[in-house]
RNA sequence: GGUCUCUUGGCCGAGUGGCUAGGCACCGGUCUGCAAAACCGACCACUCCGGUUCGAAUCCGGAAGAGACCUCCA
């Protein structure tokens, strides 16, 4: 059954629609997956980590949802002109690596950066090389159709003629004369006849590495193609939601459009949704731009910009801060602001098994219940969703001083919705220090009794020296109530 | 050049006509041998200039600044 009324935001109608899917409680959700030519820089991430937030909402309010992300792995072209080569190529000749070793490296490397910020998979994760044949039968059908023409081996997609029946540029807002006069004129080094014109099928040279026999000879498939391909095989020819980065909206989402449009005469997604970039001093990551942080880099701190190192749920945590359709901005001490704050929502969730209940209770647990799931259904404004768990932290500190009431009923609700929307929907989770079998735990366990031994005799020159030793070594000793605690610096 | 978007307090970032999120920092307090931490409290901003309105960060017009797309990028 379905919970909740969601309203999501439309790019094809520049407005927030009530989601009603076509076959509820079904929901068809595909994502245009990284290419993996490279490590997924903390960008892209971003992308794949708003969607994930998407899917478990989606699921959580009953949705029964088959998210589809593909993994780009041949096609990708540097530019629109028939260089021989895709990105795959290019790396594996700058690697010495077979192009398929390339793809199986930054593939394994994009997964495991998904499931360190801890995303769940995509129900289909389909690779564009596992789906030629798929590919090939929509390109015959669009030229059977009529709206895609072939030269030299390559096959290019007819804009102009597409335009005639079609409105190419809805997804942007623009009319085609726009588009044209802001495209280069033909130079006469290409075969396509129209500027907006682009490749559905590329014939291979001689020298191409990645390629495959085609009615039209060997060659590769264009990247647009890709997406519709298997989106349409795995989710119908017209499915609920379709999401990707903004920088995807222009070109490659535009030309899925029309590619399924002109293939099965039927509009191919019901909801577009694009998350913002995160930008880095005001300016997009990006991989051309080379201001992009890999995430291990924001991991460890090695980084000329990072003054030092951020867990991936900080940075789940500060990205969740700030809406999907907002660009983000990146910085140190938005950074740690995050960690702070996160760390504060742990703790407090943790002292949820310690509070006493009451008679009765003076905390309105149930309104910021309904305000947490009023703004998920508002295009999932999870920065709202963060400020409510905000207050329930506040109420879970008050209660635990003693200066407010809880009853028992209310803690349960309290203790659910900090689960319910802390881990299941924002999907954080929480990250232990030590990896070495509680070895090191054991051991400052020890130090910490034993100074605290010597505090018990008032020897405060031990102690301070201790603590002052530790450090040293970067381990810093808070003194409690209920004892010290350690941490790492 | 064309199209479009944005401009919120020290920083990040919600918010589409009145009730003025939240996090972090700063400040005050509690606690503590001290320090740190933790917790509580306080802190009332909307680029500028006009207009509409009883009332605008929010609507309209103009200016300035920034960014995105148009060309590979989530």
């Amino acid at each position: 059954m379905i919970t909740e009324k969601l309203q999501l935001y439309n790019t094809l109608s520049r407005k927030k629609e009530i989601f009603e899917p076509i076959n509820s409680p079904l929901v068809g959700l595909y994502v245009c997956g990284p290419t993996v030519y490279s490590d997924v820089h903390l960008g892209n991430s971003r992308t794949f980590i708003s969607f994930d937030m998407v899917y478990r909402y989606l699921k959580h309010i009953g949705f029964k949802v088959r998210y589809v992300r593909n993994i780009t792995d041949a096609g990708h072209l540097e530019g629109d002109r028939d260089e021989g080569d895709d990105k795959f190529a290019k790396k594996a000749k700058l690697e010495q690596l077979e192009p398929m070793e390339i793809v199986q490296k930054y593939t394994l490397g994009f997964h495991d950066v998904m499931s360190i910020f801890n995303t769940l998979p995509p129900s289909i994760e389909p690779t564009a090389t596992g789906h030629i044949t798929e590919q090939i039968e929509m390109i015959k059908k669009i030229i059977e159709n009529g709206f895609a023409y072939e030269a030299n081996g390559t096959i290019y997609f007819d804009v102009e003629k597409y335009s005639k029946t079609n409105n190419y540029g809805e997804l942007t807002n623009r009319k085609l004369e726009e588009l044209l006069e802001g495209t280069r004129v033909l130079d006469g080094q290409d075969d396509k006849k129209g500027r907006l014109d682009f490749a559905l099928w590329i014939s291979a040279k001689p020298e191409t590495l990645m390629k495959w026999p085609s009615p039209w000879g060997w060659g590769f498939p264009g990247w647009h193609i890709e997406c519709s391909a298997m989106s349409t095989k795995y989710l119908g020819d017209t499915f609920d939601i379709h999401g990707g980065g903004m920088d995807l909206q222009a070109t490659h989402h535009t030309n899925e459009i029309a590619q399924s449009q002109a293939c099965s005469h039927v509009a191919p997604v019901k909801y577009w949704m694009h998350t913002n970039m995160l930008t880095v001093n005001g300016v997009r990551m990006s991989k051309s731009a080379g201001n992009g942080f890999l995430p291990h880099e924001l991991f460890t701190g090695d980084h000329p910009l990072l003054e030092k190192g951020y867990s991936p749920m900080t940075v789940r945590f500060f990205m969740a801060q700030a809406h999907y359709r907002s660009t983000l901005d990146f910085s140190n001490e938005a950074l740690q602001a995050a960690e702070k704050g996160l760390k504060r929502l742990f703790a407090a969730y943790s002292l949820l098994g310690k509070l006493t209940v009451s008679e009765t209770s003076d905390s309105p647990v149930a309104q910021i219940r309904k305000s947490c799931y009023d703004a998920m259904n508002d295009d999932f404004n999870s920065p709202i969703v963060i400020a409510n768990l905000f207050e329930l932290v506040r109420i879970i500190n008050s209660v635990n001083d003693g200066k407010e009431k809880i009853s028992s009923s209310d803690l349960d609700l309290m203790k659910d919705t900090m689960k319910v929307f802390i881990f299941d929907i924002l999907g954080f989770k929480e990250e232990s220090e030590s990896s070495d079998n509680g070895v090191v735990d054991g051991l400052m366990q020890l130090v910490l009794q034993w100074r605290q031994q010597v505090r018990e005799a008032k020897d405060y020159a031990a102690s301070d020296k201790i603590r002052n030793e530790l450090a040293k070594i970067n381990i810093v000793v808070k003194d409690g109530k209920d004892g010290s605690r350690w941490e790492k610096s």
